[in-house]
Parts: C-alpha cells; sequence; structure tokens
RNA sequence: UCCUCGAUAGCUCAGCUGGUUAGAGCAUCUGACUGUUAAUCAGAGGGUCGUUGGUUCGAGUCCAACUCGGGGAGCCA
C-alpha cells in the first residue's frame, strides 16, 4: 500500500512507497538527495550509493527534474528541512524520465511563468496558494451551512447586463444574444425569498480591459441573500464570515502561510479585533484630512530615505564586485538584481504618493472613492474597514435609500488592510417596487427584463440584504500575495486566455 | 481609450554621456566532491540585442513608427 507524503509522521521506522515527481535534486560523491513532490506534500528521499544495489545506483543516476517515479525506503526524522522527515530509500522505480523541464529554480518573469503556468502550479508556492484557495472555499460552506444557508447556483447565461453598468462578455445564444453573468445578484434575492438564506458560489465574467494586479476576466464570486436581514445584520455577517474563514485558514494551513513568509499576525489582528465601521461621509472626512496627509507625507519621507540607503549599497556592491571571489560575486550580483526590483517600486511609490495626497485633499462628497482612495483609507487601520451609506447616485439601482436621509444608499464595501481594496461589497435593497421603477427608468434600463425582479417587490416584498465576495482577492489578502493571478490555477484577463 | 515603464543567451538581468571580437548568474554538457538545503568548485557550448526605417565614420545605446508585454487610471470583486 502506497503511501502519501503528508502521512509520513505516522509511518516513522517503517518501510513505505511513495509515489511521486522530482522537485530538485542535489548530489555529492555516492549520494543523492531528492525533494519529491506528491501533491500533498514536500519530502527529502536520500539514496546512498552504498545502501543500494549497482541497478538502482544506475537508475538514481538518470534522474532529472520533474520525472515520475516510486521510491521505496525507511521513513527516518530530519530536522534540517522543513518538513520533518526523510525516506532512506532502498528502491526506486521509474515512471519517466524528463528531458529540458523548462522552470528551473531560478527566479523567472510573470510573462513566462504565465504562459507556462499548467508547470507552474507544481512548485511549492503556487502548491501552498492553491492549499489555502481550498481551505478559504471549505470554510466558506462551512460557515455558511451551519447557519442554515441553502447554496444555490444562479444562471451563467443572462438575457441582460444586470446591472447595466459594465461591459459584458457577449455570446450567441441559438441565435439572440446572451451575456455571461457578471452578478447572480437579481437571482439570489428571488432564491432569498424562496429559501431564507442562500448563497452562490460560481464564476463571474467582466470584460473590462482592466490590467491590474486586482482584477480577473474570470473570477469566482460568493454572494449571499438573506430575507429579513438590515444593513447591520449584513454587516455583522460579513464580519463574522470573514472572522470565520481567517481562523479557519490560521489553524488549518500553518505550513503553506509559513512557507508564503505571510505575516500572521496580521491576520490574526482580524480575528482578534473588531472591524473598523464608518459612514461614507466619515470616510470622506479622513480622506481629506491633515491626518492622512501627514500619513502620507510620512509615508514618501520614508520612501526616499529608502531609496538613498539602497543607491548608497548599490554603490558600494558595484566596487566590490570586479575583486569580488566567484560565490561572492554571484551573491552580490543577487542583492543588486533585487535592489534595482526594489528601486522601481519605491521610484512607483514615489511617483503615486503626491498623486494620492492631491486626490485625497481634493476629493469632492458625493463621487464615488477611486483606487488610490481607497488604499489611502485602508492605510489608517490594521484591521478591514466596512465603509457604509454612499451617495445613491453611484450605486446600483437596487440599493435601498437610507430612511434617515435619503442622500445615502444603504451600500456597504468592504476594504481589506495592507492595500488589497474592496473584496466585500454588498448592501440592503430596495423593497418598494414604484421606487425600483422610478430607478430602472433612471438608470435607462429596459423595464421589460426586470419584470420577473418587480414581482419579487409584489408578492410578499420584505426587507432583505446581501453582499459579494470576490474570492480571488481575499486569496490574495490572506496569502499575502502581489498579484490575484496567482491566486487562481488559470487566470483569465485582458490578454490572457492561454494556458 | 489614456498615462507610464519595458523588450539583450533557454531563464533572470547588467551593458553609464554612441567607440574594438556583447557580459554575469542559473539552466544544459564534461569533470571534482559521501549529508546537500536555489549545494559548492573547475571547464565547455549557447546571442543577426522585439520589428521596420532614420541620424552617424560608427547604433544594443540616439530619433520615429509599429508589434508585444508589465503597472496604473476608468470600471469593479
Amino acid at each position: 500500500m502506497n503511501t502519501r507524503i503528508i502521512d509520513l509522521p505516522k509511518h516513522e521506522g517503517n518501510t513505505v512507497t511513495v509515489q511521486g515527481w522530482i522537485y530538485n535534486i542535489r548530489e555529492s560523491k555516492g549520494i543523492k538527495f531528492l525533494v519529491i513532490r506528491d501533491g500533498s506534500e514536500f519530502c527529502q528521499a536520500v539514496i546512498s550509493q552504498q545502501e543500494v544495489n549497482e541497478q538502482t545506483w544506475k537508475d538514481a543516476e538518470q534522474l532529472t527534474q520533474e520525472s515520475s517515479l516510486a521510491v521505496t525506503g525507511k521513513v527516518v526524522p530530519n530536522h534540517r528541512d522543513r518538513f520533518p522527515f526523510e525516506i532512506q530509500v532502498q528502491n526506486i522505480q521509474i515512471y519517466q524520465i524528463v528531458k529540458d523541464y523548462p522552470i528551473t529554480h531560478k527566479e523567472h518573469g510573470v510573462d513566462f511563468l504565465m504562459n507556462h503556468r499548467h508547470l507552474w502550479l507544481r512548485t511549492p508556492r503556487q502548491w501552498a496558494i492553491m492549499r489555502v484557495r481550498n481551505r478559504i472555499i471549505y470554510a466558506i460552506h462551512q460557515f455558511f451551512q451551519e447557519q442554515g444557508f441553502v447554496q444555490m447556483d444562479a444562471p451563467i447565461f443572462t438575457a441582460n447586463a444586470c446591472e447595466g453598468t459594465s461591459t459584458l462578455f457577449e455570446t450567441d445564444y441559438y441565435g439572440t444574444p446572451a451575456y455571461l453573468s457578471q452578478s447572480g445578484q437579481l437571482y439570489g434575492e428571488a432564491m432569498a425569498m424562496a429559501m431564507g438564506k442562500i448563497y452562490t458560489f460560481g464564476p463571474t465574467f467582466r470584460a473590462e480591459k482592466s490590467q491590474t494586479r486586482r482584477h480577473l476576466s474570470e473570477f469566482w464570486m460568493i454572494e449571499p441573500e438573506m430575507a429579513f436581514y438590515d444593513l447591520d445584520m449584513n454587516m455583522d455577517l460579513i464580519e463574522s464570515m470573514l472572522k470565520y474563514i481567517v481562523h479557519a485558514v490560521l489553524t488549518n494551513c500553518r505550513t503553506e502561510l509559513n512557507l508564503l513568509q505571510r505575516d500572521t499576525s496580521k491576520l490574526q489582528k482580524l480575528v482578534d479585533e473588531s472591524f473598523i465601521r464608518m459612514t461614507y461621509q466619515e470616510a470622506v472626512e479622513l480622506l481629506k484630512s491633515d491626518k492622512t496627509q501627514t500619513l502620507l507625507q510620512k509615508d514618501l519621507e520614508n520612501a526616499q530615505q529608502q531609496t538613498q540607503e539602497l543607491l548608497a549599497e548599490q554603490k558600494q556592491l558595484q566596487q566590490e564586485h570586479p575583486s569580488a571571489k566567484k560565490g561572492r560575486k554571484a551573491e552580490i550580483d543577487r542583492r543588486l538584481q533585487e535592489i534595482n526590483a526594489t528601486l522601481k517600486d519605491l521610484e512607483e511609490l514615489m511617483r503615486n504618493i503626491p498623486q494620492w495626497m492631491k486626490s485625497a485633499k481634493e476629493f469632492e462628497l458625493g463621487n464615488d472613492f477611486g483606487g488610490s482612495d481607497e488604499t489611502v483609507i485602508t492605510r489608517h487601520f490594521e484591521v478591514p474597514i466596512m465603509v457604509h451609506r454612499y451617495p445613491h447616485e453611484v450605486k446600483a439601482f437596487y440599493m435601498k435609500r437610507d430612511p434617515k436621509d435619503s442622500r445615502w444608499a444603504m451600500g456597504v464595501d468592504v476594504l481589506a488592510p495592507e492595500g488589497y481594496g474592496e473584496i466585500v461589497g454588498g448592501g440592503e435593497r430596495e423593497t418598494d417596487e414604484q421606487v425600483l421603477i422610478q430607478k430602472i427608468q433612471e438608470h435607462n434600463l429596459p423595464m421589460s427584463a426586470f419584470e420577473w425582479y418587480l414581482d419579487l417587490r409584489r408578492f410578499g416584498s420584505v426587507p432583505h440584504s446581501g453582499f459579494g465576495l470576490g474570492l480571488e482577492r481575499l486569496v490574495a489578502y490572506v496569502a499575502g500575495l502581489h498579484h490575484v493571478r496567482e491566486t487562481i490555477p488559470f487566470a483569465r484577463h485582458y490578454n490572457r486566455l492561454t494556458p
């Protein structure tokens, strides 16, 4: 019976067989260290010439990166490695010897890696990300199922653009145009009126030509919708859901977060401390405040100082380079590349900050926040911020107006700290048929397409709320990633349809 | 659509104000090393510098257009 690497601790001292692939080989005279991966984990297998027969050693000499094999040997502790056990190999069985595997153990550019995404997924970092993603998905289902929500699916083909704003993918549906869904929201409301509390979990499509680290053309969204929930109940649910998910990842994905070098103290804060809740008006005040200007000024000065320090280090290393020995030379080259990359980032930051300061200072009440404004607001805090009661003009037609002040719509956006931006958007829905009809007209949407939706207000209309959670943005935040394209197995975005 | 940065070896990059035969590390191949952690050490092969045109005695380097890509704005999760 074959063993998975993750189960090796249960077999200490025993002889087992593991099937997998060679992730890396290091060797010295008469001894080979294989790093084997089988999907469940990565571990070292040691082949010593003295301890195997001639044929096994001969076979071992042919092994290359990503060759597939089964190794049989004794499980012993290994305290030097991340994974605490290794296999002392007695025998190997080769499935395939690989030639010229394209991904090496050095750094690669994003474009190259994305072109080899089908192979890139095999690396430890991607392995860790996919496991975090999996745990988040599992936690989402657990959370909602435990609370009596029913998972239901909204259609992917739709006859119209539901909110009438973003650009959608058009397809041919038996001769008439159809669009790929940009949100299951309206269907979610219908399902909530049938089942009480529901959530959808499915793909969403946006045809916007966004070329940023936060956007995908195809991404996964979770959209809960609850009958008899007001905005405050909605926010409570969002907060407890995010705490639940992050707690689940913190307790079950230690290895993965460690491998990703995620600072877990920041995630722990999200679990332990209350989220910040502020109205749009308060957020605008904060944005325009001197406090914001001071904060950004300080960020700018830090960036400038760091730049000076790096330039000094760069100069020193360049002087040392000609006289350095080979090993040291390589070290210097590595560091110089690192410095160059950081300098480019800092340069961009220093270009951006003055614009952010200007945009924050000149922000006008009534406008929607831009990406930079969101970033600036989140820089003040270390936990997620729920901004609620936005100007109704900037929100979708189905959003309920604040009964106390009709300027505002009862919407809420959750902004993640550390610059990850909006991860949740939601709100309380309009319940009045006449108000909705008026809103649909104001937005120039085709009334006929919304007849079924208006039925929900004609037959037993009740207060209800819901929200949309962007899975990839949440994964990026929890895993501490620079870009959402690493959070999904095969990313689809502008200029990327393959592999 | 706009702004901005970029394209040099299989991969990641260096190449300053234009000046002999274009550099490094990794990967590949050969050799050394019995506990390695992106192992190390010695050696070898590998490039019409994104495309087209221009300036010049001379262009990887300067100029223009184009192609492709990164990041950002808009829009959003």
